[in-house]
This record gives C-alpha cells, structure tokens and sequence, in this order.
DNA sequence: TCAAAAGTGTTTGTGGTACACCCATGG
DNA sequence: CCATGGGTGTACCACAAACACTTTTGA
C-alpha cells in the first residue's frame, strides 16, 4: 500500500506565435528545487479539484492566463488538452511525484502577469530553450511533436490565431511551426477546400494589396477519420 | 499542499482476437469497493517503481501475463502504450485516487491464472461489457476509440495475431475491429504494398485452397507521416 | 465434382505536387 | 511607377474505391 507517498503535479506547455516564432510561456522558479531555473507552468493537485481545475488553476496563478471561452477576457486559454503522464520515480529530487502534463495553444498576444509562485513569466523560443528544471524539457520536446502532428490532421492551428486573419498569417503559422516552406497555392486550395474557414468580407490593409480576412468556422469538422491503413 | 492526500493506480485495458471477436480482459474484484464486480486489471503505484514497471507488475500479478519479448514465456504482451490518466474526483469512493490508464494488445491464445488480487479472469467482448466498477467503462470505450484511430495509421494491429498469419486472417483482424467490411483486393495491395510484412514461404492448410503465412517485418516502418493539412 | 477459401487486375475518380505570373494598394 | 505582398490555374501522378472471376485443395 503506497497511499500517500506519492504527490501529483499538473503542468501546461502553453504554445504561442511571436515574432513569426513558436515560442512556450516559462516561469522563473523562486523556490528550490531548481530555484532560478525555468520550468512550465504548474504545480500540485488539490484533493478536491480534477485535472483540468488544477490545470487551469497553476495557469492563472502563475501567469495570468484564464482558460475558457470568456469574450473580453485579456487572457484566455481557448485550448487544452492532456498530453501525457510522466511518472519516472526519479524526475524530481523532493521525491515521488508524478506530473500530468497538459498542452495549451493561445492566440499570439497575451497579456502575462508574474503570479505569486513564479518570480517571472517569458516567452522562449522552443528553438532556443534555456536549461529548463526537472524533465522540463522533455516534456516541451514531446509537446512540441504533438503539436506538429495534430496540425496536420485536425484544425487545431487555428487556436494559434486571433479571431481574424489573412490566409498569409496562417499559412505563415503553419510553416512557423512545422519548420518548413509549403506552396502558396496548393497550401491555399487545400485549406479552403477543407472546409474550415470563411471569409468574413473585411479586408486587412497593410504593405502591398490589402488581405481578404478569414475566420474559423465553428461549425467545421475539425478531424475527419481517414482511412489509411497505414502509408 | 497536498502530498500524501491522493493515491495513483495504473490500470491496464488488454486486447485479444478471439473467436473472430475483440475482448478485453477483465478481473473480478475481490474485495470492496465494488466488489464482485468486473474490471480492468490494475493497482497502486509503489513509490520507488516506473508507471511503466507498476503496469507490468499488476498485469502480472492480476492475470500472469509478462510484459517483455522473451521468447518461450506462454504469456507476454509484446505491445503496451500510455492511453490517458483519469482524475476525476469522485472517480473512487475510497477517496482521491487518480489512475493511469494504459492499452496492451497480445497475440490471441494467452495462458492465464488468476491472481492473489483477483478471483477470476475473463475474456469479454468489447461489444458485450459488463457492468463494470470505478470509471472502467469509460476507460475501455476509450482504448477502444484509440485502437481503431491507430490501426488505421500505424501497423500496430499486427501485434494481435501470432507470429506468423493469413492476409485472409489479418483481413478478418482489421474487420473487427473495425467493425466493418473490407475489400479483398484493395486491403492486400495496400498491405503487401506498405512492405511491413513479408512470406515465410510456409502454407497453411485448411478448408480450402492452401494460403502462404507472411510474418511482420520488424524493419518496417510502423509509422508514417503523412502530410495532410487535415482532410 | 463440389465446397471452401485463396488469389488476382482494371477502370475511374480524387487529391497531392510542382510550378510562374498578374493584381491591388501605399508610398 | 515601383515595391510589396495578395491572389490565381494546370498538368501530371499516385493512390483509393468499386467491382467478379479463376485457382487450388480436401472431402
């Protein structure tokens, strides 16, 4: 029997595009282990609150960042889902704790404020990762190819995305974060022939011609069962 | 702080081909809560163990299968992947008890021997599920759904059937899992032409014309991606 | 010789990929 | 008028789907 032996920590990789980059909101630790160090978002379960309550309560506490569907809210988390559990008995110093660890996609610009477990919140670059506490980094790594996998196969991406946009920007989005050119046209043609979005008649001016601004349609099938059997 | 305050169990939803159908393998619960009552195979996390190791071990306690590829042992599972971690609140009446879930699949004819931890171990069809304790139900509806999701995209249904096998008897595999019919002549040209198996150059013989055995390629590539854009 | 299962090709449609130029606007 | 990014079409190829008959064996 091991009741209470063990403690359970919940964690977010959140994913945001800035500066045509794909970049993961860190806090700077305050307190040991691995003080000073960067770390995701997180903390420990409550025995009352499910996952996803403990999710969203580390994010606001240590960020700012509310999630829910919330219209006005500076700073919301429209996506999450769970990614995967890590339990290795030796991934954290203090003892036995295992960590769910969560995946979140935000639209790009989000106002941040330190909470009170973190001395400091920034957003990185998951190129350019710093030394990260625990198995940090593994589990940002393991996201990240999540996240690449998911984004061709369902219509995820849009999360990454402010409710209007140009078929640039998320084209733009798409080879930000799978780290490769794709055709202009062919990548234009698939994506409204998929369905997925609309446009919304207003047009977005800036450098040469003016963007035609498309939004999600909520009603689309976000992932359709293809049949494969495998390639 | 919550340390101490909740309990982590693995549970374990285990696969067979049998009988042209696909069950799952079930304990009956000795001892309360639930008791009497069918479900999963599983147990408590021991504190100095992997979730990995806590899953071989109740399978192996619960039922007397073996993870690994040791050749020779009657009952192993050559496959086993993390599925999903349950924590909802009231999920267990004894209190806070989170569980992660994980999905084996095995070659048909396993040998099995009831545990200490359980009276009784059965095959049932997934079609058919008892009454089941705790969230079992969910949690095999759910292995269910990610089976079928993966067969379509990776070769992972090749570790329910022996080590060698009819196209005609893999057809009949995906079939019911699927739950749907195939086509004979697309099915075969898909798979001969994925290159994950190859003949043995044996026959087996049966009712009628005699049918080559193929084996699984273990240099095959399981896993393809595939550039999509979601369809 | 019959029953039972194995094995085999072609046509048609759809979607992926490669590829280059004109358009609308602001400065 | 020019720089800047927006927007468009076609030809080829590969693969998915639909579809029915012949072959081999054992009883």
């Amino acid at each position: 029997m091991n009741r209470g032996q063990i403690a359970v920590t919940v964690d977010v990789v959140i994913f945001a595009l800035r500066d045509n980059d794909l970049q993961v909101l860190l806090v700077k630790r305050k307190y040991p282990p691995f003080s000073g160090q960067w770390a995701i978002p997180g903390g420990y379960v409550d025995v009352d609150e499910s996952l996803e309550e403990a999710a969203a309560r580390e994010l606001y506490e240590e960020t700012g960042i509310q999630v829910g569907e919330l219209e006005g809210s500076a700073a919301r988390v429209p996506y999450i889902e769970q990614l995967y559990t890590f339990g290795d008995p030796h991934r954290d110093p203090r003892g036995r704790v295992i960590t769910v660890a969560y995946f979140a996609l935000v639209p790009a610009p989000l106002a941040l404020r330190a909470g009170s477990d973190a001395s400091d919140a920034e957003w990185k670059s998951v190129h350019r990762l710093p030394k990260m506490a625990f198995d940090h980094d593994q589990i940002v790594r393991y996201a990240l190819q999540r996240l690449r996998y998911k984004l061709e196969y369902t219509a995820v991406g849009f999360q990454l995305l402010p409710p209007s946009f140009t078929l640039s920007a998320l084209q733009r989005a798409y080879e930000t974060i799978l780290g490769e050119k794709l055709d202009k046209r062919n990548f234009r043609r698939r994506i409204l022939h998929a369905q997925v979005i609309e446009p919304t008649g207003e047009f977005q001016s800036g450098e040469g011609r003016p963007a035609m601004l498309y939004r999600f349609r909520e009603d689309a099938v976000a992932e359709v069962k293809a049949r494969r059997l495998f390639p």
